[in-house]
DNA sequence: CGAAAATGTTACTGGTCGGTAACATCTGCG
DNA sequence: CGCAGATGTTACCGACCAGTAACATTTTCG
């Protein structure tokens, strides 16, 4: 079934790595309470696909953490800081996705494409369906601000990730089938934003599939 | 050649139409100066774009305008309202995009479309690429902003002709071939700002262009 | 337990921003 | 010319925001 997004409230999961001295408050039986700092970057995330990088202020933010703007600047030297941990962090989310995607579908890369289309596209009409990296890249115009390598990495290494997952599927311009899917997924997403859900966007699933068996010059019916 | 966006320092071109009473200060031999209410705008639609449109105040508008900010006052209510009428104005100027691209290949609803792609693809490198209605719309969190509406009803109007031009080119699922290419066009212009330049947007032209050619049926490439 | 570290509380600074008031100046036009 | 409307200038307001200081409280762990 694949379930990789799931465990927060909003469909999101954390990981357990470097989390701190303090992780949780307690061991009992009560809900697991994040560190203060998780929370802080938790909120800090749901906050900015809410309300935009730069609609929300470190107040609010420390507020929806349960905790306050002294302990937000202890863990980080300003909001910037903070961005950039935001963006690290759902990197590390999608690094986990693709894992689990590598292990639903063990040296199949045809599957994995395949799955990883539809679950996008299941994911597409949620209302915080939005990459967090494409956000961030429109929001912070400065070019120079940190979070943008950030962001400019990931993106690099979401590519090469494709492009090698293409290849084992046996896709003969591995490069053209990822550059493919990338840009149609990144432009289901942003025409939400503008069109909403029966926008363009409705039929992103139909398409996306079509590419793939265009190109991957398998005979094979999907699903 | 279809030279379409001419004229301004920064690939854009002006309406005489609508200007309001003193369009001009002079009409001597001197550069036609526009009135203070469109310098305004087009400053604001120049710096929402370097800048975002939380990034920028009114005073840095007026002032690039070279007005001042009760000027600004007097003509709109509030920032969200030169919000709007920058949107407004942004979706007017492609309304005469597109009508410079029915009078360069009349009747051709193929021939439109490659030239279409084709001038987004050369218009990609441009630093000021990306569409006005997808920034605002990412920018634009609130649901509730009076420019929500304004995008919605351009990208609804867009996606009316693009599929007109698709059906009148003889495509047989017109609709999929619109989505299809408004996807790959929203894809390589949000990609453009989070992947730079050299991402997956260098392949769209490539795409598109196969997209056209697969869906069309002018040629064989069945799915 | 008891100390040290982490966290919480309150208050503050300096700056920016959206928006307004009062008044001065310029421009076009009869 | 002379008036009216548009535009420019300065100053101001209240709200918000990023970031800091000083101090109180809680939690962690030897």
């Amino acid at each position: 079934m694949l379930s990789v997004a799931s465990g927060s409230s909003r469909g999101q999961f954390f990981h357990a790595d470097d989390v701190g001295p303090n992780a949780m408050t307690t061991d009992s039986c009560k809900q697991p309470r994040l560190s203060p700092r998780d929370r802080i970057v938790e909120a800090a995330r749901e906050l900015f696909r809410r309300h935009g990088i730069r609609g929300i202020g470190v107040d609010a933010i420390a507020d929806a953490a349960s905790s306050n703007k002294m302990t937000l600047y202890r863990h980080f030297n300003s909001k910037d800081e903070l961005i950039v941990e935001c963006l690290q962090r759902a990197g590390m989310e999608m690094d986990g996705f693709w894992r689990a995607l590598e292990d639903a579908h063990p040296g199949d890369g045809l599957a994995q494409l395949r799955a990883w289309v539809r679950l996008i596209a299941e994911h597409l009409g949620d209302d915080d369906c939005h990459c967090e990296m494409m956000s961030a890249a429109v929001q912070l115009t400065d070019e120079d601000h940190p979070g943008r390598s950030v962001i400019r990495k990931f993106k690099d290494a979401q590519r090469d990730r494709v492009v090698e997952v293409c290849r084992k599927a046996g896709v003969a311009n591995a490069e053209l089938l990822c550059d493919t899917l990338l840009l149609l997924i990144e432009g289901a997403r942003v025409a939400q934003q503008s069109s909403g859900v029966q926008g363009p966007s409705v039929r992103f699933a139909e398409i996306a599939d079509a590419a793939i068996l265009s190109l991957s010059g398998s005979d094979a019916v999907p699903r």
